[in-house]
RNA sequence: UGGGGCGUCGCCAAGCGGUAAGGCACUGGGUUUUGAUCCCAGCAUUCCCAGGUUCGAAUCCUGGCGCCCCAGCCA
């Protein structure tokens, strides 16, 4: 099914909108706030309004909303560029800035101050709060409430002008101190910040719109027929049209809102992903570990896997919990289709070959993808001396257990099948070697008379490349990390990543590109990490395989093999 | 206890008065030189609860209950 197959209820708004000729055609705005790189959770608003346009035939600009100088930078915004555009998006020309219509925004405060819609005052903020009332009191008036249309726009142009300190005065709606909806309390429009250098407009302004009063503007001024936000704006909403009525805009965008996502065993909140960051609990922005896009990137997703699991969500107005298990289908759903296969041994053990006929080969040819032929093949080196996981080999295998086992035979994979003669030991009791004899008449076809039910990978010893993998799991142990009033750092996960040093790959991987997604076959996905260099490759582990053996050995999906 | 929302399978989610889609997960079975993939089958007599309207209600009405959001000069 197509992303754009799947409806939902907004999708049908807009549907019906077009039908009814209301718009002749839509127009929506992905407009995040330079103060923290995109995650998951912006790529579900992301693909709402972007699929929507692309779908309708509208357009989607990107706008930044950029109205708090204080949280913002230039960093924020070009890795946002880049994580839309990632995701498959384009912008053309309609990227804008909340910050572009500063001088605008500013004219039409005067308008409502004209009005008498809007008023200067000098409250400050904790008796801006206690004037504001409760959730069940109403709020008092300001004793500045009835300045007169001279004076506002007098003190107006003085704020502006920079006469007065930070916090001295706001610009505030005249609406309604005793509204049940505390937004509609004379919310602030403007104040005043000294000396931040905004990464737009520079030091050209000491007065800062604020959301509430700069986001119906923006929408009105870039068209927007339909702005789509999340639940928690629902309130905002009577202000939105507030403004957008009584301002000389061009027209009035409706407001729909819809539930964020929140995704099991991760946390989505832009501060706690900074505070991650900075605390240096992970490695970045990036790390792979990260509910990013530039974490999912790094960890070897793909956008349509990205796309795919945005459409599986759904979009509605009730609160969520998505399980993992749903985005990591739809990376594997992707990357089993399209990701070619090699092999690679994470933990190697070695096994010799006692009885490798003279003619055997010395290289094995792999097919790259089990049912894409198009996809071609390989040559493996092969050999005598090879590695395999150490977790195919088990001396007292439990029930069941269908790999190595002394005496027993299994397939190499494209190979031969062997049998276990010898079991080497060092001093400590640990098993370093497994001495074995090769089937010679099973390359290419089964043995006669009998089956053998498995199936492991290898690396030839002296042909495969040393590697450094790392196994990335869920960054957190609980389901909602910081759940109950807890600290969220309390719920980290302490295994979310495993270093493997001495991991041995078949050689066609070291000169894989950076970006360049495998299936390491039964292991999971593997993608080649930009900090690779020729000496240490170094790939990172997107997801493990279903792993319905080890779930039923006591294993958790997504765990992988243990050792 | 002010205002705004939301409650359909373990998790998402269709459904829009005509007799409960789909996905993920899970459970069986088949194919398989990846314990993967793929295939096939199963998985809500019931829609937060209780009344009511109707030939007929997840859908309409009434009353409860539960959960989420709002008291930044953040967005």
């Amino acid at each position: 099914m197509s992303d754009s197959a799947r409806t939902n209820f907004i999708r049908q708004i807009i549907q019906d909108d077009l039908a009814s000729g209301k718009h002749a055609a839509i127009r929506t705005r992905f407009p995040p706030e330079p103060n923290g790189y995109l995650h998951i959770g912006h790529a579900k608003s992301i693909v709402l309004n972007f699929g929507v346009a692309q779908d309708f035939g509208g357009t989607c600009n990107l706008r930044f909303d950029d109205t708090n100088p204080h949280k913002e930078n230039l960093e924020f915004v070009e890795s946002i560029k880049a994580d839309v555009r990632w995701l498959g998006y384009a912008w053309g020309e309609r990227v804008y800035f909340a910050s572009d219509y500063f001088e605008r925004l500013y004219g039409f405060a005067e308008e409502l101050i004209q009005q008498g819609l809007a008023y200067v005052c000098d409250l400050d903020a904790e008796e801006t709060r206690a004037y504001r009332g409760t959730l069940t009191e109403p709020g008092r008036d300001s004793p500045y409430r009835d300045r007169t249309v001279e004076q506002n726009l007098d003190l107006f142009r003085r704020m502006r002008a920079g006469e007065f300190p930070d916090g001295a005065r706001t610009l505030r709606a005249k609406i309604d101190m005793a509204s049940p909806n505390i937004n509609l309390r004379d919310p602030v429009l403007y104040r005043i910040r000294h000396g931040v250098i905004h990464h737009q407009t520079g030091s050209e302004w000491c007065l800062y719109p604020t959301y509430d009063y700069t986001h119906p503007i923006s929408d009105a001024l870039e068209g927007i027929t339909h702005s789509l936000c999340t639940l928690e704006f629902e309130d905002h909403r009577p202000l939105y049209d507030w403004v957008v009525a009584r301002v000389s805009v061009p027209c009035r965008p409706r407001q729909i809102e819809f539930s964020r996502l929140n995704l099991e065993y991760t946390v989505m909140s832009k501060r706690l992903l900074t505070q991650l960051v900075e605390e240096g609990i992970v490695e970045g922005w990036d790390d792979p570990r990260m509910p990013t896009l530039a974490g999912l990137r790094r960890r070897g997703f793909t956008p349509e896997a990205v796309r795919e699991f945005c459409a599986r969500i759904g979009v509605t107005k009730a609160d969520n919990l998505v399980e993992m298990g749903v985005l990591e289908s739809a990376i594997r759903d992707d990357l089993d289709n399209s990701a070619p296969r090699a092999m690679a041994v994470l933990h190697p053990l070695r096994v010799v070959l006692t009885n490798l006929p003279p003619d055997a080969p010395s290289t094995i040819t792999a097919q790259n993808h089990p049912k894409h032929a198009h996809m071609g093949t390989r040559e493996v080196p092969f050999g005598a001396e090879l590695c395999i996981d150490r977790s195919d080999f088990e001396e007292e295998p439990p029930k069941g257990f269908k790999r190595l086992v002394p005496g027993g035979e299994v397939r190499l994979r494209n190979a031969y099948v062997i049998r276990c003669d010898e079991v080497i030991k060092d001093g400590a009791g640990e098993v370093i070697e497994l001495r074995c004899s090769v089937d010679p008449d099973t390359l290419g076809k089964n043995p006669e008379g009998r089956k053998v039910k498995g199936v492991i990978h290898w690396v030839s010893a002296q042909h495969g490349v040393r590697a450094e993998v790392r196994l990335y799991d869920r960054l957190f142990s609980t389901p909602q990390p910081g759940s109950g009033g807890s600290d969220f750092r309390d719920d980290l996960n302490p295994d979310s990543l495993r270093t493997l040093t001495g991991c041995l790959l078949e050689p066609g991987l070291a000169a894989a590109m950076p970006g360049a997604r495998f299936q390491f076959e039964r292991e999971g996905y593997f993608v080649k990490d930009g900090d690779s260099t020729l000496e240490r490759p170094l790939f990172n582990r997107a997801v493990t395989l279903r792993d319905t053996w080890g779930q039923a050995q006591g294993g958790r999906q997504g765990q992988g093999r243990r050792r």
